[in-house]
RNA sequence: GCACCCAUAGCUCAACAGGAUAGAGCAACUGCCUUCUAAGCAGUAGGUUUCAGGUUCGAGUCCUGAUGGGUGCGCCA
């Protein structure tokens, strides 16, 4: 994947910062060849060998001229003889397995276990500014588990690029009018007996959305009907008349008639209502928001001047296009022939107002694959008209939310709505909770908070750990898992970390003597920790809150197999206690951070 | 028709810029709570990584082709 931050280094890895410059080393003393440092590869040593980090010399056989073991074991002497950072190695075929020496990570333990990462965890980002624009509904329906994935994913990577040090903008671009909105108005004005969401008790949004399906329904009937007199199918959808009046209605708004414009007002206003409550209960937000109803007009006037500049070009009927066939890109439509502004003309204003307004470095979309056409179309005409922006444009395209059934249609019904599913997942975490029993001491409304919290991981982590680009599947028959690879999971692993401080008392915060031996669980964990800067910034390179949720699934499993093979509190020698609290304290403030990059909050008892 | 994306255990997902015997979880089966939270830990079983070629010391990963699935190519947004 090409990212927007491929300059960037690898950060906070000193110590294989060090072996690799010893490596190299090795080469020039023991094979006369010079080897930068940064070329020098180390990965982690896998499970099943012995070792922390392991060097690969099979590229260097020509220069070693030596076979794999005997390279190997020669640059492994080395540097073992450096003394410096290195305990032992252990040579199979052509890896070089090093383990670093014990004291190294009892260091790192002491000069790091209070970490917070409350002011970011690196700093590659500062001073660039990263606006991140997700959610972008339309208004004429409430949110569904779609627009759950885009807001999550919108919102965890703007905590990503934050923590390694950009300021983030968060925007929301909401797509405010058009022919679905006066859709709903319509049957409102027909069916709906001036029904408000006071008068019925229904959330704005589910309100409006209601009337969305009453016209579709309506539209059909007349369709039928229609047919039934024998006009022609695609005549009939033109001739409806729920639909005449619908268009009628749109073009009266772009005329701006009073009445339209307040009714327009009106319904549009109970449905931010809704969405705000959605966006509450999810746990997202923004910093700004735009309204395509604003935004649609300046996108007219970047048009004209490509026209002038010889970008764009005009067909007899005044149509305004482009042609991208040079670029195996179609011609693309700009402007309508009756002058009115399409989608791509829109979104050529809005990203222009972004940088204008804002003065940021980097603009990100979060839209799904279905419109990778439209943002590689919408990059390229931006670039055509020299816009110096256009090379910090990025498009971070996720794929769709499936069900058994296949694709979500509305208009089949198969939609999963965000505001049930929420429920559900409360409910659910409830059931769960007082199953277990393990809330002793809670207020009621403790617990509530509780059991939101619980759910709302579950469906978050459920989400977020699947890589954005692929599509996944959403089984709604079979309840999304509060055991195994799971938010629930990790969150208690929190919470066991908080009951072990909470009863440890205060003195083991003491530095600790270095040979305090380590159990191969404790090295294991402690391997995790030192590399969370590097996982964080991986992760915002690449986009993907996944690598974050499975690196929070290897550290809490990691720290749960420390847990089940040594104690902590009933530990006789005090330095090996504090130690040990000292991984734990350390362990719980890095899943709060991670867990927090995604969105989600961890409780101090479950 | 053209373009883009995807394909890994029965199911849901991993595999760190090509590296060792492809890993987890769920479901199934076995063990482990009179000691720090069993929403946990340990184990058994489950694979020709869709197929066919190629590149090289080495391919799930890169290239070519095929098959299967998805999406886009509207004067819709």
């Amino acid at each position: 994947m090409i990212s927007l931050f491929l300059q960037t280094s690898k950060v906070s890895m000193q110590i294989e910062k060090k072996i690799s410059s010893e490596i190299s080393e090795a080469f020039k003393t023991l094979f006369d060849t010079e080897i930068p440092a940064e070329q020098i590869i180390l990965e982690g040593t896998k499970k099943e060998f012995e070792g922390n980090f392991t060097f690969v010399v099979f590229p260097y056989l020509k220069i070693s001229r030596l076979n794999p073991e005997a390279t190997a074991q020669k640059i492994g002497e080395y540097i073992l003889e450096k003394n410096t950072l290195v305990g032992s190695f252990q040579v199979v075929k052509g890896f070089l397995n090093i383990t670093i020496k014990q004291e190294q990570w009892v260091d790192f333990l002491n000069n790091n276990y209070n970490n917070n990462y409350a002011n970011g965890v690196n700093t590659i980002g500062r001073g660039q500014k990263v606006m991140v624009e997700y959610s972008s509904p339309n208004t004429n329906k409430p949110l569904h588990l779609g627009h759950i994935r885009n807001n999550l994913l919108g919102y965890s990577i703007s905590n990503l690029l934050k923590a390694n040090g950009y300021e983030v903008i968060k925007v929301n671009l909401i797509n405010d009018r058009g022919i679905h909105i006066c859709k709903s108005m319509t049957a409102w004005l027909k069916f709906g007996n001036k029904e408000t969401p006071s008068s019925s008790g229904l959330k704005g949004d589910h309100l409006v959305g209601k009337y969305y399906v009453a016209f579709d329904k309506a539209y059909k009937e007349e369709i039928d009907a229609l047919i039934a007199q024998g006009v022609e199918k695609e005549l009939a959808e033109k001739e409806a008349p729920i639909m005449k009046e619908a268009t009628e209605m749109l073009v009266k708004w772009e005329q701006g008639d009073p009445e339209i414009i307040s009714l327009w007002q009106t319904m549009n206003g109970w449905v931010y209502d809704g969405f705000e409550i959605t966006y509450k209960t999810l746990g997202v937000d923004f910093d700004h928001t735009y309204y395509e109803s604003n935004t649609y007009k300046l996108g007219k006037e970047i048009v004209e001047e490509g026209l002038k500049k010889g970008v764009f070009y005009q067909e007899k009927d005044n149509s305004v296009w482009i042609d991208l066939t040079t670029d195996k890109l179609d011609k693309k439509l700009l402007l309508r022939s009756n002058g009115t502004s399409v989608y791509m003309t829109q979104d050529l204003g809005t990203a222009e107002l972004k940088f204008k307004e804002f003065n940021i470095n980097k603009s990100i979309y979060v839209v799904g694959n279905e419109q990778d056409y439209h943002f590689k179309v919408l990059f390229k005409i931006l670039e055509k008209l020299e816009r110096p922006y256009a090379k910090g444009l990025y498009h971070l395209s996720y794929g769709m939310v499936d069900l058994p059934s296949g694709k979500m249609k509305s208009r089949e019904g198969t939609v999963v709505d965000a505001d049930d599913l929420l429920e559900e997942m409360f409910e659910t975490a409830r059931q769960k909770s007082e199953e277990l029993g393990k809330t002793e001491g809670m207020s009621a409304i403790e617990k509530n908070q509780l059991y939101k919290m619980l759910g709302l991981a579950a469906l978050k982590f459920f989400i977020l750990k699947v890589d954005p680009q692929k599509r996944m599947l959403f089984n709604p028959q079979e309840s999304i898992d509060f055991q195994g690879d799971t938010g629930t999971f990790v969150q208690y692993t929190y919470a066991r970390i908080q009951s072990l401080i909470r009863q440890a008392g205060k003195d083991w915060e003491k530095d600790l003597s270095k040979n305090i031996p380590l159990h191969e669980t404790e090295v294991e964990t402690l391997i995790l920790l030192y590399k969370y800067n590097n996982e964080v910034l991986k992760a915002a390179q690449s986009f993907s809150p996944a690598i974050i949720a499975a690196y929070c699934i290897d550290l809490a499993k990691a720290f749960n197999r420390v847990y089940k093979e040594v104690s902590f509190l009933r530990e006789s020698d005090i330095n090996v206690k504090n130690c040990r609290l000292k991984l734990a304290f350390l362990t719980g403030k890095t899943i709060k951070s991670a867990m927090g990059l995604l969105g989600i909050e961890v409780p101090e008892q479950m």
